[in-house]
DNA sequence: TCAGTGATTAGG
DNA sequence: CTAATCACTGAG
C-alpha cells in the first residue's frame, strides 16, 4: 500500500532530464530503464504535465523480424536509424499514433515503444490523451521544449514478457521477453 | 471473437 | 495507379 501512495505524491517532483548518453546505448540495455522514469509533456492546452512511464517495448535493429526497421530504410523508419534520443512516430490501424524512443548508435536501428504510462495504460490511448501526433515525429528529447524524460531517482523493480501484436514475425522473435513493465 | 480506419509500402 | 499490411481499441 506505501508503494501507491509514494507513487502518487512523487508524480509531480520533477527530476533530472536524461542525456544523450542514456539514449546511445543498446536497446536491450535502456528499455529495462525506462518503466519509472517521468515522461514530461506540454500538453495541447498548454500545460506542462509529468507521466510515470509504466510499460515499455524494446525493437532491436535489422535483424529483429518485428522491428519496423527489419524491411530496410523507409521514409517512416529513416529516424530510427539516427542516433538514440530522438522520436519515432507512426500512425496504425488507420487511427492510433504510436510513441517509440529511438536508442543506440547512429545507423543501428532500434526504438522502445513506449505502451503505457501511469493514467493511461495502452499505447493508442496514451497518445491520444496526450496529443502526440505525427508533429512529434524526430523531436530530440535532449533539447525538445515540449517532450522530455526524467530520472527521479527511483528505482523500480520491472518485470518482463513477451512483446504484443507481432505475431507475424514468427516464434523466435515472438518469444523473446523484450515487454520490460512496472 | 471482429470491424474500423488511413498512412505506408512494394509492385505493376 | 492498385492492393496488402498493420507495435490497437472498444463494442458485443
Amino acid at each position: 500500500m506505501e508503494w501507491r501512495i509514494k507513487l502518487h505524491t512523487d508524480r509531480m517532483k520533477s527530476g533530472v532530464r536524461l542525456s544523450r548518453d542514456f539514449y546511445t546505448r543498446d536497446v536491450l540495455d535502456v528499455a529495462p530503464e525506462v518503466p519509472g522514469k517521468n515522461m514530461v509533456i506540454r500538453l495541447p492546452g498548454g500545460s506542462q504535465e509529468r507521466f510515470r512511464i509504466t510499460e515499455v517495448e524494446a525493437y532491436r535493429g535489422s535483424e529483429d523480424r518485428a522491428c519496423h526497421a527489419f524491411k530496410g530504410r523507409t521514409a517512416r523508419t529513416e529516424v530510427m536509424f539516427d542516433q538514440g534520443g530522438k522520436l519515432y512516430i507512426y500512425l496504425i490501424y488507420g487511427m492510433y499514433w504510436m510513441l517509440n524512443i529511438v536508442t543506440g548508435e547512429k545507423d543501428n536501428p532500434q526504438a522502445i515503444l513506449i505502451r503505457g504510462v501511469e493514467q493511461y495504460p495502452g499505447p493508442g490511448k496514451l497518445t491520444k490523451s496526450l496529443g502526440i501526433d505525427k508533429s512529434f515525429y524526430g523531436e530530440d528529447l535532449i533539447f525538445s521544449d515540449r517532450i522530455w524524460l526524467e530520472d527521479i531517482g527511483l528505482v523500480q523493480p520491472v518485470k518482463f514478457g513477451p512483446r504484443i501484436g507481432i505475431d507475424y514475425a514468427g516464434e523466435y522473435w515472438k518469444t523473446k521477453p523484450w515487454r520490460y513493465f512496472l
